[in-house]
DNA sequence: TGAAACAGAATTGTTGACGATCTTCCTAAC
DNA sequence: GTTAGGAAGATCGTCAACAATTCTGTTTCA
């Protein structure tokens, strides 16, 4: 279906942040640059709006939202319970291939941090995080947390450029993988909160290098 | 705006359960008897296949969702570790009048189970969680606990049926307004976790009385 | 100069009709 | 009796046009 692959396009276009946060959505102008009929861009606005990405006031158009920095603590703090839940599970059910998997994530993120390739980690850091959350087979946690990472990509990455937090971020993604790999439902679930909640406090410090909306995109 | 009502209307016919899990809905069918129009009816039908309500399939129509007894568990989970956040944000911020609406909630709930209004108590219960929430001020958390509610209101209040399941909620619901009250954040979360994680687990016992469409529709 | 009123443009919301696609049922051939 | 084929009905998807509302720029008056 046409449709469907016209909302994707545009749903990326909006979470890549290719269009700033703010900025008007006119049903018109999408149409002509996605090419797609009005009623399309309709409907995937209408769809965009109750996952949260855009808001929609009558009469005025659509604007993508801006998740304020407090907004994004919360967002990482929903992220930290559910992916806690998420390995837990996981820990449960784990086999031999999935602990493979696991290890060569963790291992490909640690090459690329020593050799200083923070982009490349940060890739390598949301491979892991899938990965993890593929394995716990939760459908439920898995839907909610991917709907948050929509919300939230601006900040996503952003805590590894904190300096000391690339170290620590691979000691905590360590330990949350030998947890699960171990079968220790209860010990990884507190190391991937752990892990979550120290980015969610980095975050709330404020300790943020370059500008949210403009030196970061594109660039994590 | 009519348009937002009709939805509200809608929506409130789904999640009450008066129209059956798999039934057909048909656009022209519902805007006859919610009197509105077909555009009305689609926006509508989009925003709640989006909540995940209702499912879509091209030139098929529209069906409310299924929840399986396993997908249940999977919400009761999450909502497990998402009331947990919650409520470790309200020991954190609880002030007197918000401590006395606990206690009212409390207290109510307690009364009605004395005199064996199970119906009441369920209510009773659903307003101490909504005010726990509504205490938290942790708006990330409240709108994603409201989704998973809406999906899952035919097991909501089920698990208070079982034999020996209410005295317990009794306590744990005890526990956590205590915690709450006294400002200890980490126990407020155990508690909640615990009480919910109990509710997840007497439901995949499959421990429950009467059957899921059609008994309990209504009565709980 | 500044503010209020007005007209025009721009944009969204709604409606109705038409086409596309799926389902169902009937018929006919084997 | 069973199955293949097709026609009719039902339903969704799309489109264009119109109505309602908001925004913008200009004019006028104090």
């Amino acid at each position: 279906m046409a449709t469907n692959a016209n909302y994707d396009a545009l749903r990326e276009a909006i979470v890549r942040g290719d269009i700033a946060p703010n900025a008007r959505l006119v049903e018109a102008d999408i149409s002509t640059s996605f090419q797609m009929s009005r009623g399309a861009v309709r409907t995937a606005l209408i769809r965009l709006e109750q996952e949260g990405l855009i808001v929609r006031e009558p009469h005025r158009g659509a604007r993508v939202r801006h998740v304020s920095d407090a907004e994004a603590v919360e967002i990482i703090q929903a992220r930290a319970v559910l992916e806690g839940l998420a390995v837990r599970q996981a820990a449960g059910r784990i086999d031999e291939s999935g602990s493979e998997r696991l290890r060569a994530c963790l291992a490909r993120q640690r090459e690329l941090l020593e050799v200083g390739d923070l982009l490349g980690a940060s890739d390598a850091n949301a491979d892991l995080h899938a990965t993890l959350l593929e394995l716990s087979e939760h459908a439920t946690a898995l839907r909610l947390i991917h709907a948050l990472n929509s919300q939230s990509v601006r900040y996503q990455y952003r805590t590894i450029l904190i300096p000391g937090r690339s170290a620590a971020s691979v000691a905590e993604h360590t330990a949350i993988v030998d947890a699960v790999i171990a079968g220790r439902p209860i010990d990884a679930e507190n190391a991937m909160r752990d892990h979550l909640f120290n980015v969610a406090e980095a975050l709330q410090r404020g300790s943020l290098p370059g500008g949210i909306d403009t030196a970061s995109r594109g660039v994590l």
